[in-house]
Formats: structure tokens, C-alpha cells, sequence
DNA sequence: GCGACAG
DNA sequence: ATCTTGTCGC
């Protein structure tokens, strides 16, 4: 039985310091490795309304490589915790859960927008997640870990480029190599990957590589943001 | 007070 | 993430 994350109040720094020690130590939970089948790739993604209004998330599954529609559902609630960097979870955990209850058949990978193991303890969003569904997740964030050190891939599509921790980042029990920049279009930014739980960093690559093939982002995530925008629209009018 | 590090 | 027009480029 693994432990349960301590109870957080975001405006309260004793309890913050506690849910970070927890992060760190779920981190040995993790498996960064692992090759599974794929069929399947959903994409998980939030949208966000202004204060008070709900926000959205939708999840498209989609066949793999083929891209074809398998299922999308939808489903929307409070947000959580506002962003705090590093705690992540806090804000999307609660209702990408809930989510991942609406499909009637859970997909071989999930995708999900931000981190894995490529976050100062170890534990971000995508390890969250795979360690509560026990699922291969894999983290891809459109922006890097760190800000000064993150390397640059060659210049066309396929070409990577290793995440070592940031210097500072004494409490991560992540590395030596914690995610890679990907260059999934010519000439255009990277997207970031890190391995989220049950699946390795290059099995990850390969699928984001597979699953990205015209636009920056892999296709189950576009297909996700896309149905959530569209929800949120509808529920606004 | 400034700067900042997923979304 | 979201607020938002025009604008650069394929």
C-alpha cells in the first residue's frame, strides 16, 4: 500500500513543505521504464473559464498509428488549487480522474500536458496520474522543466535532446537523464518528454514522434484540447 | 521587492 | 491556462 498524499492547503506553507516531501518520496514509486503494446493513445487535456465558471476536460482516444476516434468523453467541475509551479496535480489531478472514469475502455497509453519524472522531485503531473489509474503515462509540456541549461535539439523533425536536473535541484531523485526536448515540426520549438509512469523515455519519444507527425503537439492531444475548447464555449452560452 | 519554474 | 489584433510566413 502505497501512502496517501498528505492533505494540502495551498495557502499554507507548513502543509505545501509536507505534499513536496511526499512528492519526492512517491518518486520511488514511479517506473520509468517499460515497453507496452499500443493500440491506443488517449490525450487528456484541462481548459480553464474565468473566475467561478467550470473548467472543461475532455480525453480522445484515438488508434494508434492509424489515428482513428475510438472514444472522447467530457466532463467539467470547480477547478482546483490555482497554478502553482511544481503542483500541478493539485490543480488537475481531481478532475482528470474523474475523467478517466467516464471511458468505456481505458487506452494502452495516456498522454498528458506537463511533466513526468522531468520536475524538481521527481512527481509531476503525469506520474500522479499513471500511479493513480496504473496506467503507462507519458508527460509532454510545451514548456521546459527549468529555464537556463535546457538543451537544443538539431533543427529538424525526429531530432532530441537529453534533460539533465536543473543544478538547483537538490531534492530531485530523478536523472541522470530526466526528459528529453523532442523536435517534433522543422524549425519550430520543441515539445518537452518526460516518462510519466510504466513506459520508458524512449518508448515515450517514439509515440510522441508517431503521434506527432504534421503539427507540434501529438494528435490525442490536440484532439483533446480541441474537444474541450468546444465544451467550454458550449457551457459559456 | 523582484523574479519565476509544467498549466 | 487566459486575456487578445494584427501580422509574419508557408
Amino acid at each position: 500500500m502505497r501512502p496517501a498524499p498528505p492533505p494540502v492547503d495551498a495557502s499554507d506553507p507548513v502543509t505545501v513543505q509536507r505534499y513536496k516531501a511526499w512528492q519526492r518520496t512517491m518518486h520511488d514509486q514511479v517506473r520509468a521504464y517499460g515497453d507496452p503494446d499500443v493500440a491506443t493513445v488517449a490525450g487528456f487535456d484541462v481548459q480553464y473559464g474565468g473566475q467561478g465558471e467550470p473548467a472543461v476536460a475532455a480525453a480522445v482516444v484515438l488508434s494508434y498509428p492509424d489515428s482513428e476516434i475510438v472514444d472522447e468523453t467530457v466532463v467539467s467541475d470547480r477547478p482546483g488549487t490555482p497554478y502553482r509551479p511544481g503542483l500541478l496535480a493539485l490543480r488537475e489531478l481531481p478532475l482528470l480522474l474523474a475523467l478517466a472514469e467516464t471511458l468505456e475502455t481505458l487506452p494502452d497509453v495516456v498522454f498528458c500536458d506537463g511533466h513526468g519524472v522531468g520536475h524538481p522531485r521527481g512527481f509531476g503531473l503525469a506520474c500522479h496520474l499513471g500511479l493513480a489509474l496504473d496506467l503507462p503515462v507519458v508527460g509532454i509540456a510545451k514548456n521546459p522543466p527549468y529555464r537556463d541549461g535546457i538543451p537544443e535539439p538539431g533543427p529538424g523533425r525526429g531530432d532530441t535532446a537529453d534533460i539533465a536536473p536543473a543544478a538547483d535541484w537538490d531534492e530531485c531523485p530523478a536523472g541522470p537523464v530526466i526528459g528529453r526536448s523532442v523536435r517534433t515540426r522543422d524549425s519550430t520549438k520543441p515539445v518537452y518528454v518526460s516518462a510519466g509512469h510504466k513506459i520508458s523515455l524512449d518508448k515515450s519519444v517514439e509515440l510522441v514522434l508517431g503521434t506527432a507527425t504534421r503539427f507540434r503537439q501529438p494528435e490525442p492531444i490536440r484532439a483533446a484540447d480541441r474537444l474541450a475548447r468546444a465544451e467550454r464555449k458550449k457551457l459559456s452560452e
